[in-house]
DNA sequence: CATATCTATCGTAATATTGCAATATTAAAA
DNA sequence: TTTTAATATTGCAATATTACGATAGATATG
C-alpha cells in the first residue's frame, strides 16, 4: 500500500490527474504564477521569489517538467522557464467538458 | 520537513493547490466522473465502480468532501453525494484567469 | 586555466498519502 | 428488538512527498 493503483484507471483519468497533482502543492502554483507574471521567460530568480531553499524550487521545477506543463530552455548558465500552452490547455478542455456537463444536466438531490 | 510551508504562500495559492490536490488522484478523479455520469446522485455503489476497498473509497470521499468539491446528504441508511458546482466553478474561473493571462502575452521564449 | 555562477542530483530526515482489515456507527427492515 | 445494510473510523504497513545540506556539472568570465 502506499501507491496508487493505476491500474484500476483509464490513461486518462491517470493523465488528468498526474496533472492535478503537480498543480496540487502552493509552491508550484506560486512558480506558475511567477512564470505568467514576469512575461518574458525566467530562470533561477525563482529561488528569490519564493522562500524554499535552490534544491527544493529545483525539484518542484522538474516535477512541472515531467508531466509537461513546463519547459525550459537552456540560455548560457542559466535556464529559460515557460509554460506549454499545449498541456495547459488539456487542462483547461477537461474542465470546461465537465463543466458543460454539469450544467447539461442540473439535477442536484443534494 | 516533510511537511509544506504553507506561510511562503498567499491563502489563494494554498486554497487551489489545496483544490487542485484532493483531484490528483485517478480515483478521485473517477468518482467525480462517475458522479457525473450518474446525473443523480450516487452513494456506496462508488465500491462497485472502482475497484478499491470500502474504506479506502470513504476515504477518498472524504477528502473531495473536505475541501468542498463534493457534498453529500444522508438519506436514510444510503448518503447522496454529488458536485457541489460552486467550488468547481472557483476552480474553472483560475484556469480561465490563467489563460487569459497566457494569451495576452504570448511571448514565451522557449 | 581558475574562478564564479547557475542549476541539477544525491542522500537523508520528517512527514504525508494510499490502501486495507477489523471494527464501530447509524438507520432502515424484519 | 434483532438483524441487515450502508458508511465511517481506527490502526497499521507500504510507499510517496517535501525540504534541505552537500556536492557535482556545466558554462561564462577574468
Amino acid at each position: 500500500m502506499g501507491a496508487t493503483k493505476t491500474d484500476n484507471y483509464t490513461d486518462e483519468q491517470n493523465k488528468i490527474a498526474l496533472l492535478l497533482k503537480a498543480l496540487g502543492h502552493p509552491a508550484r502554483i506560486a512558480i506558475i504564477e511567477y512564470l505568467i507574471k514576469v512575461n518574458s521567460c525566467i530562470c533561477g530568480d525563482i529561488v528569490n521569489e519564493i522562500k524554499l531553499a535552490q534544491p527544493t524550487i529545483s525539484q518542484h521545477l522538474k516535477e512541472l517538467k515531467n508531466v509537461g506543463i513546463i519547459k525550459g530552455s537552456i540560455e548560457g548558465t542559466a535556464i529559460c522557464y515557460c509554460i506549454d500552452e499545449t498541456v495547459w490547455n488539456q487542462i483547461q478542455a477537461y474542465f470546461e467538458n465537465i463543466n458543460l456537463k454539469l450544467i447539461e444536466k442540473s439535477t442536484n438531490c443534494c
